[in-house]
DNA sequence: CTCATTAGATTTTTT
DNA sequence: ATCTAATGAG
């Protein structure tokens, strides 16, 4: 096979050729990882090493996976659907729908996404009673899915305290009150089907024959219950790669372990690491920038990455009065690529919060620079998404509470808090579902009418709607439910109903992949399952040549020849909660090294001095991360606009000469530079009191951070 | 029951 | 600044 092969370099070559052994491939950023994923896949099939039913691949997003399959498609004959290509979600959905009985679990179950998740746990602390003030619901759902992704069921968490056993009686009323409702979370995925395999002999040993090569994309992003359920579908005869960079793991703070590489590396691939680590993105300052920054991370596994493009441009950094100034500067220099005809798509602005893109969002709409925003909400979280979705869950299961209470009163039918509180109590007394307390209501009075008609209704259209094929369906539901007419009487209902226009899409397309039946139970279930495991793309309409705006993490896996990182501000980036966590800087290095290596040519680094945030007036300095950058690779740029300046100098006119005035006995003010004999440089952030009381609040750079100083002691030199 | 006002909180995010 | 969730008046 040797097109198959073509132009591989060596460690990448030895990856995809390896022989039955499992490894463990450290792939640095632009490395060329999906392409190794990929021809392995395609060159262990191709060579008769397995058919292609014993291949089993992991990803995180949905995303990878389409694009792994995408890939595949072009390196292989035929496209076999025997293949387990998924996420971890998708391929354990997979697995309980076939062995649902030996499951415990209703062949129809239906998938809460978070927000869902949110909803139930809130149900099941009203029906316990539970103290809101005391057991902060979000809490609760973290805690759960701690637990969960620990593999720690109620009954086997530790409860030493009062509070700790109030959350374990919590964790296991709601995982009843699932079982009951025949519902699963996003953990419960994973940890059901780890428990099915795990407890059945014959069926896992059925797995493990059958899937000869075991590979995980993003093996850095694992969880702990993962690895476990990973670990699950290795026999003797299994060969496992996981492929990963642990300097680009950015999610520990959602239960990433990144010591799942170590524990791979001893659990199976003994001395087999390949490290890829020829870049073939980024020019060589961009790279050495990123290299020296994430060596001062302790415990890495190790890897530099290394490149034969030439060094490019240094990295440029910008200092900006304040983030307005460094929106506008942003704009200039945007501009300036435009006229030199870079492309706007190929340009990204990066930064570590979302809140950020506002102020960026004020300036380019004023200089008319056209922009999208990616993240935010997606299309199935949507409300009036999920209102449909709810009606559509109804027809499958009408036992299923969260979706009732979603949609009982909406549109509104007159049936308000008091009543469901009602219909609640005899639901909770019977140990009955909702929708059977609702059936049994007598129409007596008018709230008691409102509950008849709205039974009246999903019996209809359970009757009028399943006939029908998946898109008429949804269709059917939209009109008959009231959620068309309720958004065409809304004044700015236009985008609600256009995105309802494209649910029937959906509809039709997901009825022309599987088949061409009357939408039966099983379809409509599958389709639902979809909805929750795949959340639709941010973004869709393309088209327009337009600026990317992204947060680093979104940002993570993508290339742009230009990179823009913002807000490189202490306490911004590297963020004020990394500083109080535990390994918080060292992630948040990683982010930053994340950032840097999405820039192919050019890279621009920016702060500013003072900054609006939560609606105040932040005073920064200037991001640790900015000096943990060789100085040979930086070149600062001077403001342009500041009084008149000669605008001989080139744009790449090297540091700024900081102007030491003597400043008077310092009236302290708020944003001034000082310097401190042992804290060193920092900036004030507040000032108080007065003559003897005289204190001062500083922001020192580096370890020091935030303190409060008495002027009557400390010894502070103002800077320029 | 519905609408309006107000207090409170705000890294990062996939499934 | 802006969003959400929880209260209180009509």
């Amino acid at each position: 096979m040797p097109t198959l092969l073509e132009g591989l370099n060596p460690q990448q070559l030895a990856a995809v050729t390896l022989p039955a052994q499992s490894a463990l491939i450290l792939a640095g950023a632009g490395s060329g990882k999906t392409r190794v994923l990929t021809t392995r896949i395609a060159w262990l099939i191709a060579n008769g090493h397995v058919s292609p039913s014993g291949i089993f691949a992991v990803t995180f997003t949905n995303k990878a996976a389409k694009e792994m399959l995408a890939r595949l498609t072009g390196m292989l004959p035929a496209m076999p659907r025997d293949m387990w290509i998924g996420t971890f979600h998708g391929l354990a959905n997979r697995l309980l729908r076939t062995h649902h009985a030996a499951a415990g679990l209703p062949g129809l179950f239906q998938i809460l996404d978070s927000s869902d998740q949110l909803s139930a746990i809130k149900r099941t602390m009203k029906a316990l009673n539970v103290d809101t003030e005391r057991f902060d619901p979000r809490k609760v759902q973290a805690f759960i899915n701690q637990s969960k992704e620990n593999g720690l069921r109620a009954s086997q968490t530790e409860a030493w305290d009062p509070y700790q056993r109030k959350l374990t009686e919590i964790y296991a009323a709601y995982d009843e009150q699932c079982q009951r409702e025949g519902v699963v979370d996003f953990a419960e995925l994973l940890l059901r089907s780890h428990e099915l395999l795990s407890r059945n002999d014959s069926l896992r040993q059925h797995y493990q024959e059958r899937f000869r090569y075991v590979l995980i994309d993003e093996f850095q992003d694992t969880n702990r219950l993962q690895y476990r359920w990973l670990k699950l579908f290795a026999g003797p005869d299994t060969t496992l790669m996981a492929v990963g960079d642990d300097d680009q793991s950015i999610y520990a703070f959602r239960g990433a372990h990144t010591g799942n590489m170590q524990e791979f590396q001893r659990d199976f691939s003994g001395n087999h690491l390949i490290r890829l680590e020829q870049n073939y993105r980024s020019q060589g300052n961009i790279l050495d920038a990123a290299n020296a920054l994430i060596s001062r991370n302790p415990e890495r596994l190790g890897k530099e990455l290394w490149t034969d493009a030439g060094h490019g441009e240094p990295v440029m950094v910008f200092r900006a009065e304040d983030d307005r100034a460094e929106a506008s500067w942003l704009c200039q220099q945007v501009r300036r690529l435009q006229d030199d005809n870079h492309r706007l798509s190929d340009i990204a602005v990066l930064y570590r919060a979302n809140a950020q893109s506002r102020e960026l969002e004020h300036s380019l709409f004023a200089a008319g620079i056209p922009y999208r925003v990616y993240g935010g909400l997606r299309f199935f979280e949507r409300q009036e998404i999920k209102h449909a979705l709810a009606y559509l869950r109804l027809l499958v299961n009408p036992d299923d509470d969260n979706s009732l209470i979603r949609v009982i009163n909406f549109p509104a039918r007159g049936i308000g808090a008091r009543t469901l509180e009602q219909l609640t109590e005899t639901a909770l007394a019977g140990q009955v579902s909702l929708w059977q307390v609702c059936r049994q209501q007598p129409a007596g009075k008018s709230a008691e009418r409102g509950v008849a008609a709205f039974v009246n209704l999903i019996s209809r259209l359970r009757e009028e709607a399943l006939p029908l094929n998946l898109p008429e369906c949804i269709a059917h539901i939209l009109e008959h439910s009231g959620l068309n007419q309720f958004y065409r009487n809304e004044t700015d209902g236009q985008d609600r109903l256009d995105n309802l226009d494209e649910l029937v899409n959906a509809g039709r397309l997901f009825y022309q992949e599987t088949g061409m039946n009357a939408t039966s139970d099983q379809q409509l279930a599958e389709f639902l399952a979809l909805a929750s495991l795949e959340a639709g793309h941010h973004q869709a309409n393309a088209g327009e040549d337009a600026l990317q705006l992204m947060t680093i993490h979104a940002a993570k896996g993508l290339e742009f020849e230009t990179v823009f990182l913002t807000g490189l501000e202490e306490g911004l980036f590297p963020s004020e909660h990394a500083l109080s966590e535990e390994r918080g800087i060292e992630e948040e290095r990683r982010l930053m090294y994340v950032a840097i290596t999405r820039a192919r040519k050019r890279l621009y680094l920016s702060w500013a001095g003072k900054r609006m945030l939560h609606g105040r007036e932040r005073w920064g300095i200037a991001s640790r991360f900015l000096t943990e950058i060789p100085e040979e690779l930086r070149s600062e740029i001077r403001p342009a606009t500041q009084r008149s300046m000669p605008r001989a100098t080139p744009a790449t006119t090297p540091v700024t000469a900081l102007r030491a005035a003597p400043t008077p006995a310092a009236p302290w003010r708020s944003g001034m530079n000082v310097k401190h004999a042992k804290f060193g440089t920092g900036v004030i952030l507040d000032v108080a009191g007065m003559g003897n009381d005289l204190r001062v609040q500083v922001r020192f750079a580096g370890e020091h951070g935030t303190k409060w100083l008495a002027m009557a002691y400390a010894r502070l030199e103002a800077l320029a």
